[in-house]
RNA sequence: GGCCCUGUAGCUCAGCUGGAUAGAGCGAGAGUCUUCUAAACUCUAGGUCCUGCGUUCGAGUCGCAGCAGGGUCACCA
């Protein structure tokens, strides 16, 4: 790496010029910025107080002294503090030979002798369907996956199903009342939809019931309370605790609706996991967890029975880890899981992949886990991302003003495929081949517009401009890498052979550009994975690809005359294609050869 | 009210550990197809980086205060 070459020569310049001491990872190198020529730049403020020299002498006397170290420098100018050094064209093209058949260029193969790190993402409730804000939840776990598994890590995805709880009972039983036995047979409906279905019906006469209980003058909170369907549910949430036979048989067969559903989903999103762990199968570990928290007096027991947590030492509120009926809650559940997890993959990190209305809920986590003694609370991370919002504010299952998952999906295939037949460049494709082709496009598409937000943030959909094809888009980059591939077939075609490095004695300034651009990719992927950023691999996606198309543009690839440059600028090509798939690989984007 | 997150062009977003004159896309305007795939390329217009103070050689980036938006503080998940 030629970064680490120059922070070494910098590291050492400074030692022998001015006796600083400085690490080669202290010194920073920047790319120079295009107005300015040279390629990497260094700031030379920072030495220029112990060095007790003005800055434009003592970059001039860096620049020389590196030039003598480092081989691949050819030249250095010097701007005010600035030292830009720039590297020889035989630096950059033996670069591309060496990469011209690398499959891998970009990623570290994982280790599978380490330890794993356990990322945790969807954990969909079995009430509702999957919405917009949970497919920025499995794009995300699905990609941080692959880019924490592009930088050497053995990963290992987990879905944790929420298919317990009183949100459950409530569908169920309306499903009782007002169901007259329908089915996703009988009714055609998508299991995950009908069940859907029966919760918003719950809460439609649920709401009627309060708003009754209110007219005879009751509080609203009482009301809330006291409506027969919010008790009844509450009794049949005791009853499935119990293991009542009938309740866990309506429990059984409509989880397996939902469950149906869901797969199908995740098969059109693309993603799947590695272990699917219940919550039904994991709160009684919480539960005794909870227990043994009592035992050793770190947990307290209140007058009605139930069980609390005392976080106002760490600045917090008192948490409640049961209810006085004995049932348990999401944290009892959560504490379960996270032992079973440690226990089941002896992992090195957990990462949960959860939206941010829940930071409050994963700093709670952290500290009772190391209440009741577990030295691993550290090893928890809480990938916090923000909500996709509407135009009119954010997504609200119950008002039905979300935007459905499914739906999506089929919305952005018909774009595509509209948008295909417009271009028409499609001859000659059977309707299987299309059909993937509009797939994968619709789903570049959607993809991509969500990772290339900063996980951090809030985004903005609007369902009246439907996600875009053109500019910094999933398909721009597609689109580039068919160009490319198509260019690299003919090529062979031609018979120009990309086995052999070539060398020409100088490039051009767009595929120099390119090329730097290409050089960067091992750095960004590092630095996205310590940031659990997809973002940065997108926004680098496009850089890349924006390169290339600029290159391409106005230089000649398989017009060019001498062979040596022509074969030269294929090779070039196929890396970028290579890079191009690689990064979006890691974003959960498959690339095609032709569109 | 306490705590957390966010605030950059008309809109949607980049801007990594502080570095040169703040960048893309969309939208607006003007060009480029006798095609290595125009889903592209080139150019123009568009900015009080929410405000103020501070730290420093240097602040969109760090600190403090304020303003605005969102989240959270549930016997919901």
């Amino acid at each position: 790496m030629i970064e680490n070459k120059l922070q070494q020569a910098v590291a050492a310049a400074l030692k022998k010029l001015y006796s600083i001491e400085a690490t080669p990872e202290s010194v920073v190198l920047q790319t120079t910025k295009k107005e300015f020529t040279g390629d990497y730049t260094l700031v030379v403020f920072p030495y220029v107080k112990q060095a007790r020299k003005s800055p434009e002498m003592v970059a001039n006397e860096l620049g020389a002294a590196v030039k003598e170290m480092v081989t691949e420098v050819c030249d250095f100018n010097v701007i005010k503090g600035f030292l830009n050094f720039s590297i020889a064209d035989n630096y950059w093209v033996s670069f591309v030979g060496e990469n011209r058949n690398n499959a891998h260029y970009g990623l570290k193969t994982p280790a599978a002798d380490e330890k794993p790190i356990v990322v945790e993402y969807s954990s969909p409730n079995t009430n509702k369907p999957l919405h917009l804000g949970h497919i920025r939840n499995n794009l995300l776990g699905w990609s941080v996956s692959e880019l924490l598994a592009a930088n050497g890590a053995n990963v290992k995805k987990v879905n944790l199903v929420n298919d317990r709880g009183i949100h459950i009972c409530k569908s169920m039983l309306a499903w009782l009342r007002y169901g007259n036995g329908e089915t996703p047979e009988s009714s055609g409906m998508k299991g995950d939809h009908l069940v859907g279905k029966y919760y918003v019906e719950f809460d439609k006469h649920y709401k009627e019931e309060v708003k009754q209980l209110m007219s005879q003058g009751m509080e609203e909170d009482e009301a809330k309370k006291q409506a027969p369907l919010m008790v009844e549910a509450q009794h049949m949430l005791k009853r499935w605790e119990e293991g009542d036979k009938e309740v866990r048989d309506l429990w059984n067969k409509m989880n397996s609706w939902v469950y149906a559903g869901f797969d199908e989903t995740y098969n059109r999103l693309g993603v799947s996991f590695d272990k699917v762990y219940y919550e039904s199968n994991t709160y009684l570990l919480g539960k005794e967890l909870v227990q043994k928290g009592l035992d050793m007096g770190v947990l307290f027991r209140k007058e009605d029975g139930s069980v609390w947590c005392d976080l106002t030492g760490d600045g917090l509120d008192q948490k409640l880890l049961l209810r006085k009926d004995g049932t348990s809650v999401y944290m009892t559940q959560d504490l379960g899981t996270a032992l079973l997890r440690t226990q089941d993959f002896d992992a090195k990190q957990l990462i949960y992949v959860v939206g941010n209305e829940q930071d409050y809920h994963f700093k709670v986590l952290k500290l009772v886990l190391g209440k009741l003694g577990f030295d691993w609370g550290e090893k928890l991370y809480h990938l916090s991302y923000g909500m996709v919002e509407l135009p009119n504010g954010k997504m609200k299952s119950r008002e039905g003003t979300v935007v459905d998952a499914d739906d999506l999906i089929s919305e952005m295939e018909a774009t595509a495929e509209e948008m295909s037949r417009e271009h028409g460049k499609n001859d000659g494709m059977s309707e299987q081949q299309l059909k993937e082709l509009y797939h994968m496009l619709a789903l570049g598409a959607l993809k991509y517009f969500i990772l290339k937000v900063d996980p951090a943030k809030n985004m903005l959909f609007n369902p009246a401009e439907s996600i875009d094809f053109n500019g910094n888009t999933g398909p721009f980059i597609q689109y580039t890498h068919a160009r490319i591939r198509s260019i690299v077939r003919k090529a062979e075609e031609q018979g120009i052979h990309d086995q052999e490095p070539v060398s020409v004695p100088s490039l051009n300034e767009k595929e120099r550009a390119v090329i730097k651009c290409l050089h960067d990719m091992p750095g960004v992927v590092a630095s996205a994975a310590e940031n659990y950023s997809p973002a940065m691999v997108a926004n680098y996606a496009y850089d890349l690809a924006k390169s290339f198309n600029s290159f391409y543009q106005d230089t000649p690839i398989l017009r060019e005359e001498d062979v040596a440059v022509k074969t030269f600028r294929v090779q070039l090509c196929a890396v970028v294609a290579q890079a191009i798939k690689n990064t979006m690989h890691i974003l959960g984007i498959e690339v095609p050869e032709r569109m």
